[in-house]
Formats: structure tokens, C-alpha cells, sequence
DNA sequence: ATCAAAATTGATATACTATATCTTTTGATC
DNA sequence: GATCAAAAGATATAGTATATCAATTTTGAT
């Protein structure tokens, strides 16, 4: 069985086993994405449920279908690039806290991390010394990736 | 003097010494941000600007001003709220390098904070481990200011 | 199997954020 | 004051997102 149909077994079982219907158009949406080797806009993502097929798929739908998959943690949006990307640990069996992801200043490529404890700790507590609590900890860095940085010679 | 005009006196300094002028339209929006107690939209500063007067401020003067602003960082421009902040330290001398936000997710107020470097180093090796470099230290974290947090009792 | 209720999708309108481009005005310099 | 560059004004348009209501599909109970 290739990755991408393991994948696609456990995110089947997933919606089983929360109740919620796997329809035609959240799977489109959900099989662009995990193809998908970059983060996408609401309207890429329609763009490509179209291609080469005669479904139309509303752009509306798009963002409802997002809105769902995000909350049930199998996408990320991605907050500074408004794109959508699918969640690294779609497949994994538990729960993630939270997420870290580097944007390709270059080529706009998203990687996503796992911060260390201490990492996200001294976040977390620089937040609270000024007040700040029930930190989400999503994280957007903006560097750039081995393929786009200058040569070093 | 006033903290407001301490910091107008210091701010019309830095735009004499790198000789950009600090014409009425630029001094407005800047004006409207440094009095504002939260981060806004563009379409808002240019609302504010015209809030009780005469003068017409066009959204795309604000745009073209905020982008000015921002190259000779006075301000900072939110990217996951897609707003603009004067800069805490707009009356430094020194150069400071990165910024990190905090962003109430109850009432969208922000507080910048200035990260340990021990937090950065942590973020930035995370991000070299995979091959990122460059990495442009702005942060912008959500959480729940003190206002904002459910009472403990 | 049929019907009513709920969930999902379709369709349309509209708000919000941002950039591009061209013209006019303003300010600095000679 | 004439000239040139910087700034502002005006207009069009692209891109992102939400609200709302109608139509369709699915579910579940009878």
C-alpha cells in the first residue's frame, strides 16, 4: 500500500470514528492538500479540485471545507501567508499541541517543526512575565530554505 | 513635554537626519498609530485621519505610508492580523533587531515584547536543524492578555 | 418505503485587504 | 520663476474571506 493510501485509511478512520461524513468535496479538498508539495490559497485549492475534471467545486465550499478540516486538525492555515497546508501528523495517532512552521522567504515552501519543550517554554514565559497566558502555540518563521539561500563557497 | 511630544520631538529627528521629509500626510498616520492603544487595519488609520476634519486622507496614501514607515521601522506590520503598530521602541536610539508580538485573541490588544536570546537561539536552532537560515526573528504569538483571561477564583 | 429533520452543498452578494498605474500637486534647487 | 524629483491624489483591479438563503443529499424514525 503506498503512503499516500495509508494516509488516507487513517484519516478515513479518523472521520469513522468521530462521526463525521468523508463527502466528495472534503475529500477533494483533503487529497489536494496532501498531494499538494506547497502551502495553498482557499482559491488555488478550488482551482485544483477543477482541473481536469468536470466538477465544479465553489470556492465557498473551499473555505467551509477548511474551516472543518482545521478544526478537526488534519490542516494548518497558515496565518502570515493566508494558505492552507496539511498537517504533517495527519496520520499520526495522538494528539499535537501545537505547531511551528518555517516559510520559505525564496520559494515560499512550508516546513513544518516540532520546537523543543525549552524552546516553546521560554516563549511561554517571556508571554507571561507581561500578563499573557493560554498561549497557542502556533508559530510562523520566516527564513530561508537550503535550496534559496546564497551559495556559500 | 509631554511623553507624546518627547516622542515627536525624537521621531521628527530621525526623519531630519536620514533626510526624508515628514510631510502632513506621513505625520498624520503616524500620529493616529502612536495614539492608538491597539494594533489597526489600513482602512481604519484612514479613517482615524479623518475622524473630525476636513482633510480627505485616501486609503492608498495610508498604504503607501505605512510601507515608508515600515522600511524606516517605525512601525510594525502584523502579519497574522493584517495590521499595523508603532514601534515600542520608536524613540530608541539604538537599532533593535527583531520584535516579538503578542496578540490578545479577546480583545486584539498587542504587546511587544523583546524575546530572551536564549528563546530566539532556541527557534533559530530549531530551524537551522532543517536547513532554514536567515530566519527573520519577528514572532507573533496568541494568547489571552490579563484582561481577557477567565477569573481564577 | 416514506417522510421529516438535519447536514451538506450551491449560489450570490458583499466586505475587507492590498497592489498597480497614471495624473496632479508640492517642494527643493538652480 | 523654471526645472526636476518626491509625494499625494485618483481610479481600477486583484486577492482573501464572510454572510445568507436556497437547493440538495443524507439520516433516522416511523
Amino acid at each position: 500500500m503506498s503512503d499516500f493510501e495509508t494516509v488516507t485509511k487513517s484519516v478515513e478512520q479518523k472521520f469513522a470514528d468521530r462521526g463525521i461524513r468523508l463527502t466528495r468535496r472534503r475529500r477533494q479538498v483533503l487529497d489536494v492538500l496532501m498531494s499538494a508539495d506547497a502551502a495553498l490559497s482557499a482559491y488555488e485549492i478550488a482551482e485544483l479540485c477543477n482541473a481536469g475534471s468536470e466538477s465544479h467545486m465553489p470556492t465557498m465550499s473551499v473555505y467551509r471545507i477548511l474551516d472543518l478540516l482545521q478544526e478537526e486538525q488534519f490542516i494548518h492555515r497558515l496565518e502570515t501567508a493566508n494558505k492552507y497546508v496539511s498537517c504533517s501528523h495527519i496520520a499520526c495517532a495522538h494528539e499535537h499541541a501545537g505547531s511551528q512552521f518555517l516559510i520559505c522567504d525564496g520559494c515560499r515552501r512550508v516546513e513544518e517543526i516540532q520546537l523543543s519543550p525549552e524552546a516553546v517554554g521560554a516563549v511561554e514565559m517571556a508571554a507571561n512575565a507581561v500578563g499573557f497566558a493560554s498561549i497557542s502555540p502556533q508559530l510562523e518563521v520566516k527564513g530561508l530554505c537550503v535550496d534559496c539561500q546564497p551559495e556559500r563557497i
